[in-house]
RNA sequence: GGAGGGGUUGGGGAGCGGUCAAACCCAGCAGACUGUAAAUCUGCCGCCUCGUGCUUCGAAGGUUCGAAUCCUUCCCCCUCCA
């Protein structure tokens, strides 16, 4: 009994909402294998950490035990998910779908084990889908249904456009569900009312509707505002050891523990006693620490990880230099100045960048603060340049 | 189709003939302090050949000694009515 506890314990660790848990709990107790699915858009397949978080609860559930379904949704990527969209996505090809997903395992098996993954495409079934069976699957649902959906609600107030088409998404979505017999299904908090569907289309086909779980988005690097792309707030999982550390470690303290609970495989009792050790004045960056080299270790290795959790204490914390500065060799026609060779070299945005930061004392030449503006760099000699804190290199000049 | 409102430097948003490279806020960057955290303080935040230099205020013309500010045309966005 109390190992049914654990694992609902480890389940539903740092999820947002969970919906059908009795039927889940009473699954468990009968020791069933559980099926449980996943979606995944066929479109970006560069992941980077906020994606993650549905791939630690699907490998955390695979060291459970159960059976998850790794499923591409390549048909329902024909017809694209609204969510809080409102551009028409131009269809993929099959040769980018494939490719999509090719990209999609290389990187999704650095959390998930692979041979406990099935991969699955609901073209499978999908493609097969004849226009009455499309018919009979639109019958189970009503538009009174569909508007709930906020996204569509939102959409129908402002006399925003909603293709009819946009309709069938939910219900392919959720007939998948049907056609997996799945016992659960995760997704993002903005899946609810998909995999809500699901649940319907399996009660009226007859079989015990799926668990649902929700999980919350995870915040950048900010703190404040989810990870993504355009916010430039990401840690990319095929970063290398060196970044994913320094990033980690720069993340506000007060979403420290978030990231424990949404990416760390730590249990959840582990975590809340390193909690407590804080709260009782154990300093916070040896916690990070410990999040930043799992992290880096998950992407990397266990070597490239412990190195950069070395280098990362020689630049910071005993003011050594890092070990991996890039070298460059740079060929001019003349001696140029050395607000135009940090431009050249891509140290600074512009010239009149580069004349600021040495008037502010941000540029250093073999370690050595830049007083001067006009000041020159010897020729055929390796140099050391630094701009703020992070910027690094080493340049040779050659004529 | 009709009526009105608007497009300003990354975002928001002042300016409405000279004192405007353009207030202020946010974001960002640098310095100090630190744990590459937060908070705080300071400075910066169009470009260059760094000078009483050059190019910007949706676009193109025009008026003027002088325009982001006035006029004309064009483009785009929003609101209300049909």
């Amino acid at each position: 009994m109390s190992d049914l506890k654990k694992q609902l314990e480890i389940i539903k660790q740092g999820i947002e909402e969970i919906i059908g848990e009795d039927d889940l709990v009473q699954k468990l107790k009968d020791n069933k294998t559980l099926t449980i699915k996943v979606g995944f858009d066929p479109t970006a397949p560069d992941l980077h950490l906020g994606h993650t978080v549905l791939l630690r609860k699907m490998r955390q559930l695979q060291d459970l035990g159960h059976k998850v379904i790794f499923l591409i949704g390549d048909f329902t990527g024909k017809i694209g998910d609204p969510t809080g969209k409102n551009k028409t996505r131009p269809p993929l090809t099959d040769k980018e779908i494939e490719e999509n997903a090719k990209t999609y395992q290389d990187q999704v098996f650095k959390v998930l084990d692979k041979d406990k993954t099935v991969v699955d495409f609901n073209s499978r079934w999908g493609d097969k889908m004849s226009g009455a069976d499309m018919i009979k699957l639109a019958a189970q649902s009503t538009v009174a249904r569909m508007i709930e959906r906020d996204d569509f609600s939102k959409r129908f107030k402002n006399n925003q456009p909603i293709s009819i088409h946009e309709f069938l998404y939910p219900l392919m979505q959720g007939y998948d569900s049907v056609e997996l017999e799945a016992d659960m299904e995760l997704g993002g908090t903005d899946q609810k009312f998909n995999l809500l569907v699901g649940r319907d289309l399996q009660k009226s086909a007859g079989s015990k509707p799926q668990t649902i779980m929700t999980l919350p988005l995870l915040e950048g690097l900010d703190g404040v505002k989810k990870m993504s792309k355009s916010e430039d707030n990401y840690i990319g999982i095929t970063e290398s050891a060196d970044q994913i550390f320094g990033k980690t470690m720069s993340i506000p303290d007060d979403v420290m523990f978030k990231w424990f609970d949404l990416l760390s495989f730590r249990s959840p009792e582990e975590i809340a006693s390193l909690k407590k050790e804080i709260d009782n004045g154990a300093n916070p960056r040896d916690a990070k620490i410990m999040l930043a080299l799992e992290l880096a270790e998950r992407f990397t290795n266990n070597a490239e990880a412990v190195q950069a959790q070395e280098n990362f204490s020689k630049k910071f914390a005993k003011n050594e230099l890092p070990s991996n500065i890039e070298e460059k060799a740079h060929k001019i026609d003349q001696m140029p100045a050395l607000p135009n060779l940090l431009k050249d070299l891509g140290m600074v945005s512009s010239t009149s960048d580069a004349i600021r930061l040495i008037q502010q004392g941000a540029v250093k030449i073999n370690q050595q603060k830049v007083e001067d503006k006009d000041t020159i760099l010897d020729l055929n000699e390796k140099t050391l340049l630094q701009v703020g804190k992070k910027k690094y290199l080493y340049v040779t000049l050659s004529q």
